[in-house]
DNA sequence: TGAATGATCACG
DNA sequence: GTGATCATTCAT
């Protein structure tokens, strides 16, 4: 049975999200195409007093979405270059979202390997900036609705072996916190 | 290991 | 305005 997450799913405990997330299908829809793939690796960034989340200095015009309702997508720009996807979390007011850092490709795959300039699988979506290249994600989908019908999340009832966890990738602080999560032995993460 | 490449933010 | 920074990727 396929049914596409709802708010309430997004309006809990950021680190449940994260992990409910895997195993569950990332789809957009623009334009006529259809892309969707496997949540095989995600990040969690909770709260105003964590160094690494850019909610930590309070709110800016870049990161006002983590602020606001659960259920919408925050997408930013970084490194001059590339894009990442979150999904924001928690009730409205507080800032928090989790960072969709790799997928497995299932529908689209002409396009993405078109967009990516690669042939394989397994390089057109192990990374959160890939998989925004794939998927054609970019500023304009920052604050898109998570329930309408140009990007959302699928459980198609997927039963999830293993989860992994570790630190996350790429912050300069020293917090140890095991906020990212992705599906053990899964050859589609990052790195 | 480091270059690419530009928006963002704090500061003043 | 200015300068440091950056939840990355890819080629060397």
């Amino acid at each position: 049975m396929i049914k596409k997450l709802n708010r309430k799913f997004y309006n809990r405990s950021t680190l449940k999200v994260a992990k409910d997330l895997l195993g569950k299908y990332l789809v957009v829809q623009k334009n006529g195409e259809l892309l969707s793939g496997k949540i095989v690796e995600t990040e969690a960034y909770i709260g105003y007093k964590n160094p690494a989340s850019h909610a930590y200095r309070g709110m800016t015009p870049r990161n006002e979405v983590m602020f606001g309702d659960p259920g919408y997508a925050y997408v930013y720009f970084t490194y001059g270059m590339h894009h990442c996807l979150n999904l924001v979390t928690e009730e409205n007011g507080y800032p928090a979202a989790v960072l969709i850092r790799a997928l497995e490709p299932v529908q689209g795959i002409e396009i993405m390997q078109k967009r990516r300039k690669r042939k394989g699988l397994t390089d057109l979506a192990s990374g959160p900036a890939k998989l925004c290249q794939a998927l054609g994600v970019d500023l304009k989908f920052n604050g898109e609705d998570l329930c309408s019908d140009s990007l959302w999340v699928e459980d198609k009832g997927e039963v999830i072996k293993s989860i992994s966890s570790s630190t996350r990738i790429g912050i300069k602080e020293k917090d140890k916190k095991n906020w990212r999560f992705f599906l053990k032995n899964n050859e589609f993460v990052s790195r």
